[in-house]
DNA sequence: CCAGACGTTGTT
DNA sequence: GTCTGG
DNA sequence: CCAGACGTTGTT
DNA sequence: GTCTGG
């Protein structure tokens, strides 16, 4: 499971990564909690892509409260009722610099930061739903996978975290879906580093997530 | 995922 | 302990 | 505790 | 992932 990430300044390494108008407005948010609002790719009609807010935590139809589901397994998305038809016509990217993982039992436990050795930006494979209402934000939740080996000594699942390629099949609405499933798999362990992370980083700050956004 | 708040009964 | 919000 | 299902609308 | 039933 992934209930924390980080999306931190990266600008416009961030924007150049996900192809997306160097003008484009984008905001740091360097801890993201469920029910935060986020930026999220997507695919516009005419296939260039941009950039909207939708708050992480999936609602069903005329669900308009609650967490929703933060999570939902890749390999089962395009089964399950309430995600089917979202993974085969709502596909989007979340963009993320790290996540986060807990590890250890009682007291022992603490977070844990995993992110591409290089620092590039992480793509997580995500689907959306529209909102109850014209006045709430769209909902989101990240695809998840069986972790890979660097992921698996602390926890049992990871992000589906898309390269560059797997990131324009994720996005394109005729892509196949034999290839979309094919493209969820756990990341190159070899590429990733992980790391003890500290309480405070994954400490939603107070006052909400709007106060942490800062534009550049 | 964590952090924080928490009901009623009824008084060391 | 459990629930809710972030 | 585990096992199993997972909403609603309405028909490719 | 989460909830419910057994």
């Amino acid at each position: 499971m992934c209930a924390r990430y980080s999306l931190r300044p990266v600008m416009p390494r961030l924007l150049e990564w996900f192809d997306l108008d160097p003008e484009t407005e984008f905001e740091a948010q360097p801890v993201v909690a469920p029910t935060n609002v986020v930026p999220v790719v997507l695919a516009r009609a005419d296939g260039t892509r941009g950039v909207r807010r939708f708050r992480w935590g999936l609602l069903g139809p005329g669900e308009s409260g609650g967490t929703g589901h933060i999570n939902a397994r890749s390999e089962t998305v395009f089964e399950k009722p309430s995600f089917r038809e979202s993974a085969q016509r709502r596909r989007c990217l979340m963009p993320a610099t790290a996540f986060f993982e807990w590890g250890g039992e009682g007291k022992a436990r603490r977070p844990y930061r995993f992110e591409w050795s290089d620092r590039a930006p992480l793509a997580f494979a995500a689907i959306w739903s529209p909102p109850a209402a014209v006045e709430l934000p769209a909902t989101c939740c990240l695809l998840t996978t069986d972790p890979n080996a660097l992921v698996a000594r602390i926890h049992d699942r990871m992000p589906v975290i898309l390269d560059r390629d797997a990131c324009a099949i994720w996005l394109d609405p005729d892509a196949p879906r034999p290839l979309l499933e094919a493209v969820c798999r756990a990341a190159d362990p070899e590429r990733m580093a992980m790391a003890e992370a500290t309480r405070e980083e994954t400490l939603p700050p107070r006052g909400g997530p709007d106060v942490q956004g800062s534009l550049f």
